[in-house]
DNA sequence: GGACACATGTAACGGGTTACATGATTTC
DNA sequence: GAAATCATGTAACCCGTTACATGTGTCC
């Protein structure tokens, strides 16, 4: 009867209203893809087990001949639930293919590289899309529970830093490779010491020697009150 | 015969020299887990697998009475590689329990949200901890590989910028939420809306009515050259 | 001589993905 | 009347995790 994160994510949505699975798998889609994305046929499965367990009600309903399952939250379900929030939180993990490429680049060319990087922008832009189109709807005030904004807004938030540091990111790393002209060596490593130094302490080597200020990056980080 | 990019992820690795499949281990635990992580069995089946496949070959030395498998790549292994960074990106997944819980934050008390804003700090914190230290080793021209410096410290670049937000992105929320009272909407949906719009395109309304910067956040994006 | 790193191995299981099937309802 | 959406279901498979076992070498 052991529940995974999985669980607790349906279980969560449920703590909303009741839906039926097909509602769900659609707002799992949407809201959760980013930050526990899960194929819809996971969800279909994890709400026959919650309601084996208990912890949710499964209903059918019909809709003309057709017939849907509807599933609402039990008590138990929301004891659950509310148990789980005071447990040790699943450290983050990221899986990001394209950085295990830029990894293995020197294998390649210079242009093969500023290739994966394009894609890379490009996977990034695509969720920044979807994620302004969420932020669009609160704005229009059209989203769900627009009545726990207050709450949903903080991990919008989370995701528009991401989304915004991951792009820079991508955009000024082509900058620097289109910057080369092959990928040797050739005093680039020690160039590039010096950049991570500037980045992670402001820029303490007085000027640097391209009086380029450290490539655009702002560390915004230490100027909490 | 279908390449997984675990598989790739190890080839990579078989690239820059043969490895012992413990030293392999050790390895991906300490720069790969970040963006592509896996339990260090994963990685003994697939070797074998490659090394069944062609893709690598397997060696057994001995070291006094006990044995080690060396594995090395055989030019088809470096071939597959080769063709791997011209294949489109894995879309980058994130899987963060910790938005979940925020998500869920309203079933329980404000203190119970600021104790996982706290855990979810200390989980990155202890990612910065050995991002930093993998810094200092390139800064002391003590890390492996250091005349790929350049090549490896862009993905560093990525979660220094990464690790960075999200620690700033969790104390900047703590700060909003311990300013509350409790989870209540309350008028809070609203100025929510208006913080994350700030955020967004700058900030538009004039002045903010609380006077203080947009909570510190300078969106450092779009002044590329 | 005890702890710790080295160096694998086997086995079970399980959450999740992929592929596919099926039909009903709505919309253009 | 065709396409898209609604609304599930079944089945195979597999990548990966967890748990555990087993012994060797090294260092203090």
């Amino acid at each position: 009867m052991k529940l995974t994160t999985t669980s607790y994510a349906v279980l969560a949505q449920l703590a909303l209203r009741p839906w039926s699975a097909y509602e769900l798998a659609v707002q799992q889609e949407r809201y959760f893809r980013f930050f526990w994305p899960r194929a819809s046929r996971a969800l279909y499965n994890e709400l026959r087990r919650l309601d084996r367990l208990g912890l949710a009600k499964a209903q059918t309903e019909s809709v003309g001949r057709r017939s849907r399952t509807v599933y609402s939250l039990t008590p138990a379900g929301r004891a659950a639930l509310m148990a789980w929030l005071s447990t040790p939180v699943v450290p983050l993990a990221l899986e990001f293919d394209g950085l295990l490429r830029i990894f293995s680049s020197p294998l390649g060319t210079r242009d093969e590289l500023l290739a994966n990087l394009e894609r890379i922008r490009r996977d990034v832009a695509g969720m920044t899309e979807l994620n302004d189109r969420i932020i669009a709807e609160y704005g229009a005030g059209q989203a769900p529970f627009q009545h726990q904004a207050h709450i949903r807004t903080l991990v919008v938030d989370f995701f528009t830093q991401f989304l915004d540091v991951t792009e820079q990111w991508a955009q000024r790393t082509a900058g620097e490779v289109a910057g080369w002209a092959d990928l040797e060596a050739a005093g680039k490593p020690l160039r590039a010491l010096d950049r991570i130094h500037r980045q992670r302490h402001g820029r303490p080597p007085a000027v640097s020697e391209s009086g380029q200020p450290a490539g655009g990056v702002m560390p915004t980080g230490s100027q909490r009150p």
